[in-house]
DNA sequence: CTCGTATGAATGAATG
DNA sequence: CATTCATTCATACGAG
């Protein structure tokens, strides 16, 4: 930001990052943050932020607006990408360091795909949707704080070993052996 | 739906994005609809199909096999996803950089409590969807061909014109004129 | 111009 | 139904 922050026009072109969104109407196929945007941005993340809410999301685009053309979906899908990114670059690097070792997705094959059967639906999809009386406190983010301390990462893969041989319990109920006639219509609802 | 149809023919037809699942069981990834799968089950949302019982998606992936693999999950998933993101995305906002010098914050109009934002992603609106209620016997099909009735969906079209026309106002209350090394902009949040 | 890489955008799949 | 994660598609840029 020091280097420079015209006020709206000029931007530096060094870099992905040039600004050529804040100026001279250029084609605009999709958001190209600038130099600024970016640091701020980069900042935010680096502080704690990982998912704003939408207040959060609102402020951010409109501060950054200042430095350019910018949406809140752009601020949205910003912190969705380096965030998943950052999970996917830090997974091949454990993997490529530690393999000699535990990588820590030591899959135990337990068969997690049991949950997709037959209760109420055809796969899991708990759709309790019966009056229960449970009162969720909603909790509102503090708004102020954005520290989430989420570093935590969730060891949640699944496997997505997915062969083309039976890795769903339920086996899809349609003979897709005989083709449907040509004639069909959604007539079946 | 949304402006993402950008896959009418190309669906991850350049190496790793093995795109067609639909027939000759190869890798199995996730499910990547066919464009007349979704031409059917966007039509089914648009005539106000939005919470399909078991039975309706067990008929529609039925169907739907037809054109290519598919599973009663991904339907299910399928108007999950769409219809959160309808809502989602009908949530621009007044958000506008162009007058938010005005107290936009007096919208939190009657005493109603205030269940605005706090947890409600938006941006980019698009079309307008009136709600409806499910219609029964959908007559979809055209009897045989498929694939030449629509072609005006296909238009990418980011309505945003890319002007610079931000006028940014004058509410940055981020000090730029002295600013500090680092971080002070970051105060709004 | 082509290709590789970084990244914006979209969406399938889950989870709570 | 809201929110998040993972994966993929699409595009901008720089290198060769």
């Amino acid at each position: 930001m020091e280097e420079g922050f015209s006020s709206f026009c000029i931007k530096g072109s060094h870099g992905r990052g040039n600004g050529n969104n804040g100026s001279s109407g250029t084609k605009c196929g999709r958001w190209n943050p600038t130099t600024e945007q970016v640091k701020v941005l980069t900042d935010l993340f680096r502080s704690g932020l990982r998912t704003p809410s939408t207040d959060q999301i609102q402020k951010i685009s409109t501060q950054l607006s200042f430095y350019g053309k910018i949406e809140s979906k752009n601020v949205f899908y910003w912190f969705q990408n380096h965030k998943a990114r950052e999970r996917q670059k830090r997974r091949k690097v454990s993997f490529d360091e530690n393999d000699h070792f535990i990588s820590r997705d030591n899959n135990n094959n337990n068969n997690i795909n049991n949950k997709i059967s037959s209760s109420k639906r055809f796969f899991e999809v708990k759709e309790y949707q019966s009056d229960q009386r449970v009162i969720e406190t909603l909790q509102l983010f503090p708004l102020n704080s954005f520290e989430e301390t989420d570093q935590q990462e969730k060891l949640r893969f699944h496997g997505n070993e997915c062969r083309e041989t039976s890795t769903f319990p339920y086996t899809i109920s349609t003979s897709e052996l005989d083709h449907p006639p040509l004639d069909l219509r959604l007539s079946f609802l």
